[in-house]
DNA sequence: AGTATATAAAACCTTTTGGTTTCATGTCAA
DNA sequence: TTGACATGAAACCAAAAGGTTTTATATACT
């Protein structure tokens, strides 16, 4: 069996908006669990549930710290999203548009 | 009501890994749903279901041609992962050595 | 007209998802 | 050591997802 074998993966993940707002906020700073949910009107559990989802697919990490479990983003697996989608849009020219674009009046 | 009711977004269609599939057959060229349904072990009826979630994100669309019904890509949507994993890797540098990476030997 | 083809629509089923509540456990602080 | 706090784990639940089969309808072919 493989080593990596991913209950979730990064597309499944992001597939949930407040996974991917949970995303959003760990890309700040790391944050305890209780801490995540004071952003969201749900229970405690309910944000645990979706932290193991994102831990499935290796985007965040939590370490135990005291009583509480701080996670952390890791972002690398969001590389398989560019991936996806350049072969669609795998117009390189588009791309440097879009960096120009978004760039000026910075 | 809004105007874009979407039912489905982007994130949830491509969540799924048969619909990417039929993204990319569809990258390719348009195809009737029975073409498409070749590609897959399973039902016509399941990736008519399937091209329905596609459609609600505006992946693709269909029109009717004689007795068929041809599916075509449109791949604007995607931005919006782009758009996504841009806020983690921002890094615009990162993007534009990938652009000039993947340009020389062409 | 009659048959084969391509899809549509509906009913149904099982598993997964996204949430809850309840109870147990470990840690900090007084 | 006694609370209060932070989490973990389990049982439970409704709705959504991802399939199937069956039945109906439209189009094409001969």
């Amino acid at each position: 069996m493989s080593q990596t074998a991913q209950k979730h993966d990064v597309f499944q993940a992001i597939a949930d908006p407040t996974r991917r707002e949970v995303l959003k906020l760990l890309a700040e700073k790391e944050l305890p669990i209780s801490e995540i949910t004071s952003h969201f009107p749900m229970s405690r559990t309910a944000i645990a549930k979706h932290l193991k989802v994102l831990a499935d697919a290796e985007l965040v990490s939590g370490r135990k710290q005291g009583r509480e479990k701080v996670y952390r983003l890791h972002p690398e697996p969001l590389m398989e999203l560019r991936r996806f989608y350049e072969q669609f849009w795998s117009n390189k020219l588009s791309i440097l548009k879009y960096v120009v674009e978004n760039d000026e009046g910075k």
